[in-house]
DNA sequence: GCCAACGTTGGC
DNA sequence: GCCAACGTTGGC
């Protein structure tokens, strides 16, 4: 099982959207590297740690699972979509996306100045200097110690 | 296949 | 709103 951390904006996609309904398709993404973690690296029961960005305070504000392996991405094929992808047919899509359930909120918001204060997460992708991509493999002991940090060891 | 220009991300 | 960093695009 692998360890995931997963960026959304929230006002776009937040962790209290996905506990309300459950599960949904991690769409949208338009990025290669990110869509291969996807496609090639994401099985069922790996999980996620929920990162909202671009919002006051950035931080992980839960956790989540995959709960579906990657699949076409529907919003490449919608013309009304923002992520509509002229270049993608049915027969050769070019975006994918996993399924993700919500697991738990964190009892505490764990802020990204905090994460930047601990020694061991001092590896952590996305605390690196123009580290952008949406999706990032974590190591199980900073997963873990993420985790403890949002009281819910 | 190089690389300049451009667009996006995301913390600040 | 700024801008550094980085990914993508497209001319050559």
């Amino acid at each position: 099982m692998k360890h995931w951390l997963m960026k959304s904006e929230p006002d776009v996609f937040s962790l209290d959207r996905l506990e309300t309904l459950g599960t949904s398709l991690w769409d949208g993404v338009r990025n290669y590297q990110a869509r291969n973690f996807m496609m090639k690296d994401m099985k069922v029961g790996d999980r996620i740690l929920f990162y909202h960005s671009s919002c006051e305070p950035p931080g992980v504000a839960g956790l989540a699972r995959v709960c579906g392996l990657a699949e076409p991405d529907p919003s490449q094929f919608d013309k009304k979509s923002e992520y509509y992808e002229p270049k993608a047919t049915r027969e050769k899509p070019i975006w994918h996306c996993v399924r993700v359930e919500f697991e738990k909120r964190f009892r505490r918001f764990v802020a990204l100045d905090e994460l930047r204060d601990e020694e061991a997460l001092k590896e952590m992708l996305v605390l690196k200097k123009g580290q952008r991509l949406s999706i990032q493999p974590v190591t199980a002991a900073e997963f873990a110690k993420v985790v403890k940090m949002g009281g819910r060891a």
